[in-house]
DNA sequence: CGACCTTTTGATTGGCGTCAAAATCTGTGG
DNA sequence: CCACAGATTTTGACGCCAATCAAAAGGTCG
């Protein structure tokens, strides 16, 4: 179930972050983003609490996931590897999102997830999604929701790859992150120094958004030396959030979840 | 509702594809690889029929969308537009797919849609949805499953254009569009030359995966002279499938929908 | 302290964009 | 039915952004 597989790209992977958020139970009770029903639904079907160390896998593309999953607290990279050895990363989770949900026709998994922090995860058998969806349809309408969101994220990092420049791309993911953490994770915002934890390595930011870790670290300076941010020592910090905005076309807009349905 | 507006990027759109595809109602009856069902649903909600001619936009991003469709026949394109005037193409909708689900958090559309040939539409108001939903659970399920496939098909364009070179992302595309249209329209399918009807210009198939128009015929032509495949006059044979398949790293098991329920 | 990541900087290369123009195709109007 | 206008495809020359290769510096944990 649990992988202690390494990442299988490159074996420079092992690093543990323990002095790692905040302690993840009060972070619950601290959603204030994400409406608590969303969480609470999930929990009456849960059947553990599972603790997954930085690095580590939680599942593997190509085979079959038996459970699903939502992030409790930590930071996790959902990805897809190539055969060349690359990976592009299709989404970060963060606290409050599903994991675990989307399988391909065969019903293995169509990517892998990686914590990228510890992370805590709320369990739940894939068997038992028919049965919530039958039980409770308004769970088949948050579904839907939430997963429109995510494709919205989806398409929005496709616009960016697609079209714009690394430095725009950056922006963009930048400014969205930390849109996204400032919402459901408060506990990681400090709004004195405008800045939130930010636990991911520009080697991951390039497998983000489409570029080398080197290139990723060239725009980040030019865009620290410009006073638009400071990304360091797993903090992110934004001294412009207008530049930043305005550069990455962000457009928080479509981050928000439309009530009833969507696609 | 229908606008008339031309593609904003640029005035060159105006042809009218007057002998395209063949009969729509015939080839409705010819839907083998969209089962029937996910098609029937939707009908008994359903306004009135409608048609758009090529070219012409369905609606347009930012704006509320009235309604929701279902393709019934011609190829219709999804794309955002970027504030240099660029575009990006989220996916090319085929006979039996949905479109004007997904709107952001303001009820606005998150992307715009154009006819890229004459197209027929199944039409029926956005506000009928909850009541879909409601009185008929399995619609959602349905909507899940497909918005899923739909996940899929995105996650995999953001692949390509993050991590794979000019020559690996034209060969998945049309690997990928070649396998939808044989299963979803065969009358477009010519068995005989292993042939698809194509329409679709190379600047499209540039803005879809994230590439000039340019270099989008320099890396076709390549690929002619390497007998893999033929892409003119609205015709794409494909020669050498294996081939090309395995350049573009396509997999049509991500393509499936996986029954009950997905992310 | 020492091993291993991660970040940072430099030099060089190459894939793809840009600009430009010719050739070909397609629908429209005379 | 032909001719023209506009769109699309094709080809060439050139430039640049980002990849690649390499190595040093800085952080972090055992």
């Amino acid at each position: 179930m649990l992988m202690n597989t390494p990442r299988s790209v490159n074996g420079k992977h092992s690093r543990i972050y323990t002095k790692c958020t905040t302690c993840p139970i009060r972070k619950m009770a601290l959603f204030q983003g994400v409406p608590f029903y969303r969480l609470e639904w999930t929990q009456r079907f849960r059947e553990s609490q599972q603790n997954v160390e930085a690095r580590k896998q939680i599942y593997l593309e190509q085979t079959p996931p038996t459970h699903a999953y939502t992030l409790f607290s930590g930071w996790v990279a959902l990805y897809k590897t190539l055969d060349n050895g690359k990976r592009q990363i299709l989404r970060i989770a963060l606290p409050g999102d599903m994991l675990g949900f989307q399988v391909a026709g065969d019903g293995t998994a169509t990517h892998s997830a990686e914590a990228l922090t510890q992370v805590k995860l709320c369990t739940f058998p894939r068997s038992t999604i028919p049965t919530m969806l039958r039980e409770q349809p308004e769970i088949a309408s948050r579904l839907v929701e939430m997963s429109s969101r995510d494709m919205a994220i989806c398409q929005q990092h496709l616009v960016c790859t697609g079209k714009k420049d690394a430095r725009q791309r950056l922006a963009y993911l930048l400014a969205e992150t930390f849109h996204r953490v400032r919402r459901q994770t408060p506990a990681d915002y400090d709004a004195e120094t405008n800045s939130i934890f930010f636990p991911i390595t520009q080697e991951d930011l390039g497998d983000t958004v489409g570029l080398t870790n080197v290139h990723v670290n060239r725009t980040l300076k030019q865009m620290e030396n410009e006073g638009i941010l400071r990304c360091r020592q797993r903090r992110l910090e934004i001294l412009d959030e207008d530049r930043l905005t305005e550069i990455g076309q962000f457009d928080k807009n479509v981050l928000e979840i439309h009530p009833l349905i969507d696609i």
